[in-house]
DNA sequence: GTTCTTGCAAAATATTTGCAAGACG
DNA sequence: CGTCTTGCAAATATTTTGCAAGAAC
């Protein structure tokens, strides 16, 4: 049992169960952002209420945020360790549509959106659809 | 019947049915996106699936775009007239978390957006979550 | 007549909740 | 014991397709 796995789910004040250690692993592992299907696709015998609930806790513990990037599933992805889910710390989402996946990119720094007069803009989803990186090759 | 509605259509290769038209009326009414459910709620005999196929054939033609706010329904909204659903031509979409509603923010210029060496985008999809001028006052 | 559109039904997919058994402190 | 977590089942919601009747050209 990796300490430092537990360490990152206390730190967001997530009890280590296994089952959230296995799903923090797996999201460590895989560079892409996981719907839940294909959460559970990486697991044998995992049941999806289960999964589906550790995401959810996932979310509201910082520990993930999600994002929508046109397929019709939410999709999940690692936040970075000092994330508050600010607007200040909002990235850009790179949805392929040659492999599908979907990334974070945290290279580029999202320029500061202006609102007009009185909207109060709390929380940013940028996802940006095209060709990646590696399908580009 | 609106001879500028018909127009409206034609321009977009799309057929002015009788229904498609009532749907474009809608839209041209509503302010804010709109998703399937609630297109259907403004219709008393509307069968959904043709709502459905409306919408898809309008996204198609670039009459609508679509818009992932977080709400697991996507909405629609009507483009511009010249829109050609370019990445430069995006906007911003604004979802207030008060009332639930989403707008298109086409006041503001959208700061150019850079991706890392190899990757294309091709388009954008931007949501600001927050509170809208209305629910703020 | 041929193509496009519509309505009903049903399938497929995704998300969410209820409840009881089990784990853990 | 009491709280939190898990697994199974089932309910909800959303999106999508099949097919036949009807409308439009």
């Amino acid at each position: 049992m990796d300490a430092s796995l537990e360490k990152r789910l206390l730190d967001r004040s997530i009890q280590p169960t296994a089952m959230r250690l296995l799903v923090l692993e797996e999201f460590l592992r895989t560079n892409a952002a996981m719907s839940l299907s294909e959460l559970e696709a990486h697991f044998q015998t995992a049941d999806k209420t289960t999964l589906y609930r550790t995401l959810k806790t996932f979310e509201k513990n910082k520990l993930v945020h999600s994002i929508e990037d046109g397929t019709g599933s939410v999709k999940y992805a690692l936040c970075e360790e000092s994330c508050e889910c600010l607007p200040e710390q909002s990235h850009i989402h790179f949805h392929c549509q040659k492999c599908g996946e979907t990334f974070c990119i945290t290279e580029v720094q999202l320029p500061k959106l202006s609102l007009p007069k009185n909207f109060v803009g709390k929380e940013v989803n940028l996802v940006v659809k095209g060709i990646c990186e590696k399908c580009n090759s």
